[in-house]
DNA sequence: TTTAGAATGTGTAAATTACACACATTATTT
DNA sequence: AAATAATGTGTGTAATTTACACATTCTAAA
């Protein structure tokens, strides 16, 4: 391909001259906002907390703050889930950057939206604030939440959705332990439709990674399932190549 | 779930003490980089730029720029796009944010990277900056990018390989008419391997969103292939739901 | 202790989809 | 007119997905 170029003055930008270029423009305010899900009672769940801001007074929000000038945005995305819910170790990943103009009352403010996947049984009691709690997904269809977190919601659940289908995420909604119904439980859930028993065991046993711990479900008011764990080693050795075109 | 909870005061921010906040903190600067993708001589070609910083010289990067205060990130994509290829209606998609501490040398700035995907044939006259050249992707395996660029093209040409085999955005590459060939030759030389003609022809005749123009090609050394284009009404009505467990 | 209930655990046949593969056709060029 | 080079088409096989039913095991209640 022969590309009609002219030859142009090249201004040369100094590093000085690019910093002050920098600090004059920098109106804009970077913040994290952290979807967190959890599973519970067969129930996929968010957990937001009520916003402290007036004018969205009443209003459930999303987990966010703003992203410190020395701090990694994955960094301020763990603080905040940290922070929250005296966590760690968690499974997060960002999922999309939401800037538009007037997002935001309190002047211009881009967010970087993260999807948190954290194991409820684990560290229930950590969470200290009155004003934090669980929601249903179910339940978010018909409430109306402060800023544009709804839209952020929507963004990071299908996210998850479709994520959750090519990837193995799904076990860190999980104990480390788990029972194949439990497992598919948790995928109903997400993909809010039934799936068959059969085929669903098939296709997890197939792939190969949950292994036998020999354990067996307690407490359980009927026939004990077996209790497996997910081999994440395993798959990392063995992770496919995603190929086949369709749409 | 019971979660335990106990109350505690809850601080009620003011909109104008959060300004206030907004403005102490945001000492850091946003900006947009566009990975910009073009097909020519059966090649996928990335466009560079030389960097127009001190401490890059000689580098090539990405085309960017810094977010306005009063502009929408994809508005800010879609404005170097414009401004640095005169083009319009272009494809564009936000892909991932990179938001590292020391990622660039005038401060802290974070990027929202954007993949774009143009039709080369339609605009090659309208580059007008000799700084301003295609890459092939092969050539960029041994070259050095300024800043993280080399990071930020990885990502966005892996996210090109898996999103084009699910969606319908390669045909943003090719002309309006194209040859099946031509689409092969695309596709083959984005995925960087060889497919099976039969059965790539197979694949896209069933999904049935190629409309035959009645046209054949024009001077080809060869017996001229058919020419068709794509029903991009036809998809939006009858796009899938993603479905099916696979990693 | 017996029985009813409820979920676990397993196999197979049919249908669909993916893959490998070969030859006749058509236009161009010599 | 013949050689060349790419287009255009079909079929058999393997792999995957889907639909579907019954015996087993443990719990809980009678």
């Amino acid at each position: 391909m022969a590309i009609k170029t002219k030859p142009t003055m090249t201004v040369e930008k100094t590093l000085k001259g690019l910093q002050t270029e920098v600090e004059s423009i920098n109106k804009i305010a970077i913040s994290v906002d952290c979807v967190i899900f959890g599973f519970d009672e067969n129930t996929l769940k968010v957990l937001l907390i009520r916003s402290d801001l007036k004018k969205y007074k009443g209003k459930w929000t999303l987990l966010g703050d703003l992203v410190k000038p020395d701090e990694d945005l994955d960094s301020a995305a763990y603080r905040v889930l940290k922070q929250r819910t005296g966590m760690r170790d968690v499974y997060l990943e960002q999922v999309k950057t939401f800037g538009e103009v007037g997002r935001h009352p309190a002047g211009r403010v881009v967010t970087v939206a993260y999807c948190s996947l954290i194991n409820v049984q684990n560290h229930q009691l950590q969470i200290h604030d009155n004003e934090l709690h669980w929601h249903s997904v179910d339940s978010l269809e018909d409430k109306e939440l402060g800023f544009d977190h709804k839209q952020i919601f929507e963004t990071c659940y299908r996210w998850l959705q479709k994520r959750v289908q090519e990837h193995p995420l799904g076990f860190n909604l999980l104990p480390k332990k788990f029972s194949l119904r439990e497992l598919q439980n948790l995928y109903e859930a997400i993909l809010n439709k039934k799936l068959d028993r059969r085929n669903f065991r098939k296709k997890f046993f197939s792939m190969d990674f949950l292994v036998d711990t020999g354990e067996d479900e307690k407490n359980v008011p009927h026939r004990p399932g077996k209790l497996y764990k997910f081999d994440f080693e395993k798959y990392e050795k063995k992770k496919k190549i995603w190929a086949g075109i369709d749409f």
